[in-house]
DNA sequence: TTGCAATCTCTACAATTGTAGTGTAATCTC
DNA sequence: GAGATTACACTACAATTGTAGAGATTGCAA
């Protein structure tokens, strides 16, 4: 269970996320969702499904015949592991850059900006109050 | 020149980087570099650079014998396509919530959030002349 | 001019990723 | 209990990625 940097390729980050509203769940019923979505076959997801159990990014139960799946790491988990990835490549690993370069190359709404600063403002007094005890 | 989005991987970040620094320059500049690093060989560096001349992330140009290499993306745009990756599947192609997850996941420092913070401050002020305008 | 050093070309190969077919076993239905 | 359905197991295969060896070419130094 540690929470090691676990870094999804793209198919496994759609298998995940129906895994996440489903579980625990059959190969099935994430199929018949990715059949909709990506015209994924039987084989397809479970094979995908099935190697993410040996990575270690789902579980399995068996129930008499059925094969029941859970996820394994979080979605904060595997959402924190994209941001790392993307950091520790892209930002030479550091946080506030990155941070900066997307305020400054995405412009974002005054409604956006308002919310990010209120948000900030709150952090600060929690770190503040934090830093005292 | 399309703004497209460049996915590039691990390998590529490491050779680009140099790239970046040096171009124009030969595989050898990158190979030296590289092998103080990561010890890459020789064909390991070119063989990558070749393919990343295929995909349309370097250039060259021949003079005389040797072949000289150039970024045919900025490192801007790459950091964008990382940062793109990374929104599109982890946070449903939505910044502000990716931005939030960073400032509640990942603990700053008083100083980095108040460097964040006066960041926006000036963004915001900036957006609303340019809404006046 | 001949050999050495630098650089390039070509080829290879294993691991990972995306995608799926086909055969088999268990179960339900009549 | 036999056929239909459902879910699983096994196998395959092409593209991409990481990694590199071996041989060919070229230009310079002696």
């Amino acid at each position: 269970m540690k929470d090691r940097n676990h870094e999804l390729t793209e198919a496994e980050w759609a298998i995940i996320q129906v895994v996440w509203e489903n579980e625990p769940c059959a190969v099935p019923t994430i199929q018949e969702e990715l059949q909709a979505r990506k015209n994924w076959h039987y084989s397809t997801v479970k094979t995908l499904m099935d190697r993410m159990v040996e990575k270690g990014l789902l579980t399995t139960e068996r129930i008499r015949n059925l094969i029941l799946y859970r996820s394994a790491i979080t979605k904060v988990q595997a959402q924190k592991g994209e941001i790392m990835r993307a950091v520790k490549r892209a930002f030479d690993g550091a946080l506030t850059p990155m941070m900066q370069f997307m305020l400054d190359e995405h412009n974002l709404s005054q409604k956006q900006l308002a919310e990010l600063e209120s948000l900030i403002k709150k952090k600060r007094s929690k770190a503040a109050a934090r830093k005292k005890r």
